[in-house]
RNA sequence: ACCGAAAUGGUGAAAUUGGUAAACACAGUUGACUCAAAAUCAACCGAUAAAAAAUCAUGCCGGUUCGAAUCCGGCUUUCGGUACCA
């Protein structure tokens, strides 16, 4: 054993070992209590960061820590390799976009076994594979079959000059991100899943959630946007036409309406054209003016108020649908949005107007209760539970994404047949600029000596991540979408970690599918994950500067500051200056990600895992700053020293006891009961480390000179390399051996707690406050009670400053352990 | 604008059922070792004050309570999400 800490030699030693003896392989033995562990599967964006190693870190902790406590674990790994970036990467240096991906998966695959997670690779996934996206497009046929899917127009991001389809993250400011070009509206028919269908289970089964934060599930109630309201019909003024409107207020509030806003799609629209021969050019502006806030015009057709059979004035406006996700509404001066509207074309005269109606009028309630009676039972009036959230749009215009396997006649459109998936996206697409529809040999399709064209959309990438984890209980299966029978052994995910910006459209979609699938009698259980662990996101600093009326997003790596506070760069030796972006989520769109390798280079992987739990609580943000790391690294230089001092002292073979080792063996019970509690339930890890430290730091100068505490000294570096395997595996792995244990540290229990011996007497300080302030602290037994500490007290006359005598004192309170306060007058 | 979070020393943070504010670390200062540096070890380390006593300190304003970082009401700032980044 050499005298320093050589991790490059110790982290490769190791994992060596555990490859060669294959250690994380999943174990099919259905008798075995089962443990699923799901980190979500990175993005193969080009190298991990520190957000991915929290995420993958919290997960290997876990992992490790059930595999210690008896529990068959599964932890799979996979790549969600569809997706934009690939595209935007492979256009950059005119790359297939497959190759681009595939480079990144193996240098990614290295890094994260670099830092020792343990995966079981055999269960490896990725989704840009034929072998897994064969079974989405399955998936989809049967969605296809059960009507749980179709197509509708909706809007979507337009560049002119490019003649693509854009993703909001390629707007800037309202033009195309490549080109500068103003940006248009475009309505294409899209596929949608039905997903309002299932807005009341989504709702209602968050209550079985227990193990779910709190913020994530409201969140979700929010985006589900649940409202119990009327749907009110209403004459029109001027032609034979009844409009429906939802409206969660009460029948009264209809007086309030200033005007009633629909959108350019309303199915009125056909009859008022028939009247006002504007419209068409009215709408076609709105559409052009998507952007623009708030916009409307007035179509002159109004509808009758059945309260008081006034006229309401019908706006087409731009915000109705996008906002509201419906076609029509009431406006009133109470929304904020309408409001803004209101304003803006001076409607509020209106509602005075209105208002002095309702007073001159002086309707009473008995009155509006006959008539919403009334207009019930002529079932002008329905009650109504309305969801905000909308079908999911599934199809994208892109070249990078699962081929929707569907065939389109010109009038028709059929499924593929179940035995030609997958339908396989085309290899070295010259044009994926155009996507696929410019690839003439591949849409063609024949049937039957008609020519027919494959649909050329692909699949929103979110559907990929939203079966992966069922599919990764058997990646490999041929025969269905995953074994059956394996699927529902391990599923429900025990615990599912990922980050917070996954809480609503990620997490709605991942539970969404569950249910679908579940009904399809694929899968038993109503959710698909017990627990979700969100981490908060690993933050840094954002620079840009402006090239060519483009961002370009640079390092803060690579950033100077001078002595003016600004900051800059040199760019083919000129001296460029560079606009600060603020403090945002680490991502390669933003280019303010950090490359965990230097790091595992210069302190090894252990110090970095160690260091990224240590330094915040794993629900909080991160702002990354690398100082603290020296403190890691410093903390497993001195376990590396304990170890090899330990090695050198010999059993002493003298008989004498020490008899003081009952304090610090309670030390180390409480220890192990606190790590234990914190990994099993609280997930305050970085709490976790700052115990162990602090225990370190009270045995490091332990003088070893009687043999029982030199066995109990044995025992306490032991238990601690257990205790330390899940955040630190190599350097425990290898301590492990030199403490000449037999069976390797993964094979062994996690240590027990004594329940005795935690309900010891021991010694302990309280404050003594008077009217809650500090004044004093006072070392007790833990066994003593309030009367024995209060006598202690007057004996010996700690409160001689503050009271003259005892007749000024109230009220005793005493909080057991923690605090005795004298309340005084 | 809406929804969800966060704010505590020079810095990361601790105090998770309302009970000793700053544990554990980083940085810093001083000392030991060394020709020197690094590493290691030891001491100090919220502010005011020479020190003690004391007072003030958990983003801001107010409230409840014997007692508030924690609960309630009202703000400010920052972060995430807002349906085509993933």
């Amino acid at each position: 054993m050499k005298k320093n800490y050589n991790h490059k030699k110790i982290e490769k030693i190791v994992q060596k070992q555990w490859k060669k003896k294959n250690y994380f392989k999943t174990i099919e033995n259905y008798k075995l209590k089962k443990y699923y562990c799901l980190s979500m599967i990175p993005y193969p964006s080009g190298y991990l960061h520190i957000g991915h190693v929290r995420n993958y870190t919290i997960g290997d902790i876990i992992a490790r820590y059930k595999r210690l406590n008896n529990k068959n674990v599964l932890h799979p790994i996979g790549w969600d390799a569809f997706g934009l970036p690939a595209e935007n990467a492979a256009l950059k240096n005119n790359l297939d976009p497959h190759t681009w991906t595939k480079k990144n998966i193996k240098y990614m695959k290295k890094q994260l076994k670099k830092l020792g997670i343990s995966y079981d690779w055999n269960k490896e996934i990725t989704t840009c594979d034929p072998k897994y996206y064969k079974w989405e497009q399955w998936l989809f046929l049967k969605l296809y079959k059960k009507k749980l899917v179709y197509k509708k127009k909706s809007i979507v991001n337009w560049c002119p000059n490019d003649k693509t389809v854009l993703a909001n993250e390629q707007v800037i400011q309202n033009k195309c991100w490549r080109c500068n070009t103003i940006i248009k509206n475009k309505y294409i028919s899209q596929w949608f899943i039905k997903t309002k269908k299932y807005a009341k289970q989504l709702l209602n089964d968050l209550k079985y959630l227990n193990n779910w934060p709190e913020n994530v599930k409201n969140m979700q109630k929010q985006w589900i946007g649940k409202s119990k309201g009327i749907k009110i019909t209403l004459k029109i003024n001027e032609f034979k036409y009844k409009i429906k409107i939802y409206t969660n207020n009460k029948f009264k509030s209809i007086l309030k309406t200033i005007c009633i806003s629909i959108s350019k799609t309303h199915k009125i629209i056909k009859n008022i054209k028939k009247i006002n021969n504007k419209i068409k050019n009215l709408i076609k502006i709105l559409k052009k003016k998507q952007n623009k806030k708030y916009l409307g015009f007035n179509t002159k057709i109004n509808a009758i108020n059945p309260i008081n059979n006034k006229l309401i004035p019908i706006w087409i406006t731009n915000f109705t649908e996008e906002q509201y996700n419906t076609n029509e509404i009431f406006v009133t001066n109470e929304n904020k949005i309408q409001d803004i509207f209101i304003k803006k074309y001076k409607l509020q005269n209106k509602k005075k107007l209105n208002n002095k109606c309702l007073s001159k009028k002086k309707l009473k309630t008995n009155k509006l209760k006959k008539l919403f009676h009334l207009m019930k039972k002529q079932k002008l009036i329905k009650k109504k539970i309305n969801y905000k959230i909308k079908d999911w749009v599934i199809s994208r215009q892109r070249f990078w994404g699962v081929p929707i396997p569907i065939i389109k006649f010109k009038k028709s459109i059929i499924p593929v047949k179940n035995k030609e998936l997958p339908v396989l996206l085309p290899k070295n697409d010259n044009d994926i600029k155009n996507n696929l529809k410019k690839n003439v040999k591949w849409k063609t399709y024949i049937l039957n000596n008609k020519y027919a064209t494959r649909e050329t959309d692909t699949f929103d990438t979110f559907l990929e991540s939203s079966w992966y984890y069922a599919r990764c209980t058997s990646p490999n299966y041929k025969k269905s979408i995953f074994n059956k029978k394996k699927a529902n052994y391990w599923l429900p995910i025990d615990t599912y970690i990922g980050g917070i910006e996954h809480a609503t459209m990620h997490l709605i979609y991942f539970r969404l599918i569950h249910k679908i699938m579940k009904d399809m009698n694929l899968l038993k259980n109503k959710e698909p994950a017990k627990t979700i662990i969100c981490q908060g996101m690993v933050l840094s600093d954002t620079f840009y500067f402006i090239e060519k009326n483009k961002k370009k997003w640079i390092n803060f790596s690579n950033i100077k500051k001078n002595k003016k506070n600004k900051f800059f760069i040199f760019k083919d030796n000129k001296k460029i200056e560079i606009i600060y972006d603020g403090i945002n989520k680490m991502s390669k769109s933003k280019n303010n990600g950090v490359n965990p390798n230097e790091i595992i280079k210069k302190y090894g992987a252990d110090t970095l895992r160690l260091f990224i739990i240590f330094s915040a609580p794993i629900e909080k943000n991160l702002y990354w700053i690398e100082d603290g790391i020296n403190g890691c690294f410093k903390f497993i230089k001195k376990l590396w020293k304990i170890v090899l001092n330990f090695r050198k002292i010999k059993i002493p073979k003298n008989n004498i006891k020490n008899k003081n080792l009952k304090n610090i063996k309670y030390l180390l019970n409480k220890l192990i009961y606190d790590v234990t509690n914190i990994i099993k339930q609280k997930l305050y890890l970085n709490t976790a480390i700052s115990k162990i430290m602090k225990f370190i730091k009270h045995i490091k100068h332990h003088n070893i000179k009687e043999q029982n505490s030199y066995i109990f000294f044995k025992k306490c570096i032991n238990t601690l390399l257990i205790i330390l395997y899940p955040f630190i595996p190599h350097i425990s792995f290898y301590l492990w051996h030199k403490m000449k244990n037999k069976k390797n540290i993964d094979k062994i229990k996690w240590p027990k707690i004594s329940k005795k011996q935690l309900k010891q007497e021991i010694n302990i300080q309280i404050a003594i406050q008077i009217n809650g302030k500090t004044r004093k602290k006072i070392n007790i037994k833990n066994t003593y009670n309030k009367n024995k500490i209060i006598l202690k007290i007057y004996k010996l006359n700690l409160l001689k400053n503050y009271f003259v005598n005892k007749n000024k004192i109230k009220n005793i309170i005493y909080i057991k352990n923690k605090v005795i306060n004298f309340v005084i007058k």
